[in-house]
DNA sequence: GGATAAACGAGACGGTACGTCCAGTCTTGCC
DNA sequence: GGCAAGACTGGACGTACCGTCTCGTTTATCC
């Protein structure tokens, strides 16, 4: 049990304005300048805080930023349960891309991404703490539409992450797209076709 | 005729040798110290050019790796014409794939794509100068396929490439998990399904 | 009281350490190489210090060398004051002639009294913090002379230090020639002569 | 006879239009941008030659302004002879520091007094080709009135230059003040005082 | 309530790479 | 062979941030 912070520890405690000021600059700037433009220095410079103390925090700007979008964007997608497959994927896809039509979350996005390419450790931490967390949210859905036997056979239930993550990703990262409503029903059609009930035909 | 390009201007002319050797110790790098830690600094130490003759042919570091890989490790992949669909697409993400086995090039292509995403203006010159003709030679035996009608109704042909690439560089920057036959069969499966032949049954 | 510093600033303070270290390897540096040689980035090697910590407190190479002169070679020479004109100005004229004998302070000097030609704003630093200190020094003596009325009716006291300074630095910007006591018995003919006492024959 | 250049080599001659746009070039942009912003590169960009039939005439830069100031401002000083000691000098002292009352030429000489403390080589072709020049001047002046029994006995004739040009560069280099009329008093008044004639006594 | 401990803002420190400037040299093709 | 054009290697410039390290101060817990 207890799960009670329990900060018997001496000393003073961790400044919880400092937290929100540092994790606010860091968001304005990346708006403003761009994540090129953010800085170490620039975050503690705009939010009157030490450089030690982002030191004494965060591992890298990338995860300022990363924990910056997940305070200030709320990144949290429910999982639906209507009772149908194609209902379901419908509201988690449009859930999902409703986020990344807001241009600073895309824009953090897009820089996260990045910079998980060339920092190996942090890289590490947006797979786990960010990526892998959204194919298991989807997974969830799978799941029980498999339990239920209302999962098409095709394509095969390894794929479906990839598919929906990996066309989200490609329009985020490479035509730069919008993530509109036609996007979805093309993943629709390719994993939970309309047409005569997948389910019926008995 | 007469195509041969007559640099009758004045002046010395472009060192092909510098040239090479900048691209070479820019791939060379690349390979042992990563993206990150390629520098035009360094760049310029291995090949024996000076700075200046760098930034003089090339606007950033990412433009010197992106015209490397280009040169050193041959990115063509030729457009296949077997007058089958699937055949045809099949060769073509069998040669696609294949790039993306070889480690320096992944390793090149992800870093390409992050500082795509940092970097406007590399950003623009890497999605007209890579990305897109990568899209182009996919449409060119879409197309082809669609004249014959040998191309199936769904997905939409607009969707392909979405589907193509976004799984693959999925694959290279979120998942890492290797560009195996499964990728191709899973592709396949998506875009041109086996079985009965699509066209046949009169 | 307490004139004492009391530097009550929050964050670190300068270090001695450093700015020792840069000024020792300002001096070496200028006799080894000249001062054509010396650079701002060798000065950082040689102490071990950053270039940012140089140019943090100095706005010039030639202020760091200024600086170590007044600090490595002691530049000051004491005010005579022997109650004879001649005798304080001998003294004055020995010490600090003492000092154009040395080859590293020659050199600095030389390269100084150019820098202050090449650069505008090092140039007024010069004359301030060095040249008229100088003058002053000097201007202490004859108005003591003058006050006990054993100044000689001419030269103009107003052209005594141009006559001083202007032949000791015309010897070591344009002949070369050593700063020898000749030039100190001409000075002094010139000045102060000797013969009859100038003040007595009663 | 035949003191005719007699060029008689084989090839292109030194072309003399070049010559002068060089010089001018230098001049002008010495007056603009002062010593410090004179590059090579500005001079052949202004004069439109080429830096290699720069760097195939003069050694240096200064070089340059140097044949510049002897080209451009004339720095010849007719040797006056009017057969009075304290008046040949009186004409001296008047037309050289006529020279030293143009702004242009002042900057110049200062620069170029500089660079010849910053650069060995320029440093003696400096003082071969126009300090001892001028001292070589005014040394024919004071060997006539010596022939003549026309020299005051004090100061010592080895020292005439040093206090004369002494003083005249010390206010150049580093007082800055004007090169007026009461600078000629002071002079006439050390080397040739006035009163009841030198010469008289009979 | 005094000692101890930790976090805080401030800011100097040694480093590294940046992108620029200019030096002085080396081709080109023209005159 | 001189000339303008212009690319070449090389080296220093002054700047920007990095991540680390004191400082003096503030806030907490512990004895």
């Amino acid at each position: 049990m207890s799960d009670q912070p329990v900060p018997a520890r001496p000393g003073r405690h961790r400044s919880e304005a400092s937290r929100m000021a540092i994790l606010t600059a860091a968001y304005e700037l990346t708006a403003e300048l761009g994540y090129a433009g953010l800085t170490i220095e620039g975050i503690a410079a705009r939010s009157g805080a030490g450089k030690q103390t982002i030191y004494r925090w965060w591992p890298s700007k990338a995860d300022v930023l990363l924990d910056a979008l997940a305070t200030k964007a709320d990144l949290y997608v429910p999982i639906p349960d209507t009772g149908v497959y194609r209902q379901d994927l419908h509201d988690f896809l449009e859930a999902s891309l409703a986020l990344g039509r807001r241009q600073p979350v895309i824009d953090a996005l897009r820089a996260l991404m990045a910079q998980a390419q060339l920092d190996e450790d942090f890289g590490r931490r947006f797979r786990e703490k960010f990526l892998q967390r959204r194919r298991d949210a989807l997974a969830v859905l799978v799941e029980r539409a498999r339990d239920r036997g209302d999962l098409p056979p095709s394509p095969p239930a390894k794929a479906i992450p990839e598919i929906v993550f990996g066309m989200t990703w490609y329009r985020l990262l490479a035509t730069r797209e919008p993530l509109d409503s036609h996007l979805i029903d093309t993943l629709l059609g390719l994993l939970a076709p309309a047409g005569p009930d997948t389910r019926s035909t008995p």
